[in-house]
DNA sequence: TTGTACTGTAATAAAGTCGATTACAGAATG
DNA sequence: CATTCTGTAATCGACTTTATTACAGTACAA
């Protein structure tokens, strides 16, 4: 993925970690982003079906996390916005009638998973409360 | 980078590989991989620009491996078609009244740049010939 | 020496993706 | 019950990517 999300999700809970467990609102995030209040309420409303986020609707409300910052592992994020693999997906409609054509999206695959592995590797022993300790 | 161009820039030297020297036509290629040959040309071009691939104009031309295939790594053909950042470009322009929007790109970037690391000694370790052993 | 089969590349069009925006229903609070 | 939030759908425009067309240049071979 070479996904607009993952910079947004990061900094969404990055901001939740830093208040706190107290609500914040998707507009008040929107404006530290600078964007969309809706893109963040979309979001946040993912990172919520992942588990990450607790939301609370009407006045006063706003989004915390589900947990505490040490708990959430940056693979978490990555799973939560990852749609597409990583280096591209392997979506070519190959000629079948050719040898490689035939066989090659399999070994992409195989290929994408291999390093896939590697990154999350790297992004499992990462939380959340890691990367917002680089803050001063 | 989930650039379309990976796989076709595999695909590409993956048939150059079986090809074993012989001079395989853009039109051919494209065949196999059931794309515009223009597109075909333009990777082709990228290619050879970054050292993998030797071509020849005119009448029975085509294109060949610069290198035996045991000799051209995985990591190359990345930076041969990598342009963006891996996970995400962090090119949203967050507001800098805000500690946290004000520091993020720096440590994004940072983040981006481990993880980059680990994803080319995976690919450094895998060569064309490697890729290619998986076909029978 | 000329037709043919290629590459190389620019320019344009079509298709797809992504983010911004609008709109509005629903929920909680005071 | 007005206000301030969330949740979500729908649409638009900007951008990106891919396909297509066009054509000049090169090498070979008859």
């Amino acid at each position: 993925m070479n996904n607009g999300r993952f910079p947004i999700s990061l900094h969404i809970l990055t901001l939740l970690a830093s208040a706190e467990g107290e609500l914040l609102a998707s507009d008040y995030i929107a404006g530290s982003i600078n964007i969309n209040p809706v893109l963040v309420r979309k979001e946040i409303s993912n990172l919520r079906n992942h588990g990450l986020i607790e939301s609370k609707e009407g006045k006063n409300g706003g989004s915390t996390l589900a947990r505490s910052a040490d708990k959430i592992r940056l693979s978490e994020v990555y799973h939560a916005v990852q749609q597409a693999s990583l280096l591209g997906n392997s979506k070519n409609q190959p000629n079948p009638d050719c040898n490689v054509g035939k066989q090659i999206n399999q070994h992409l695959d195989h290929l994408y998973q291999e390093i896939e592995g590697a990154l999350l590797h790297k992004l499992e022993k990462m939380s959340l409360a890691d990367f917002l300790r680089q803050f001063q």
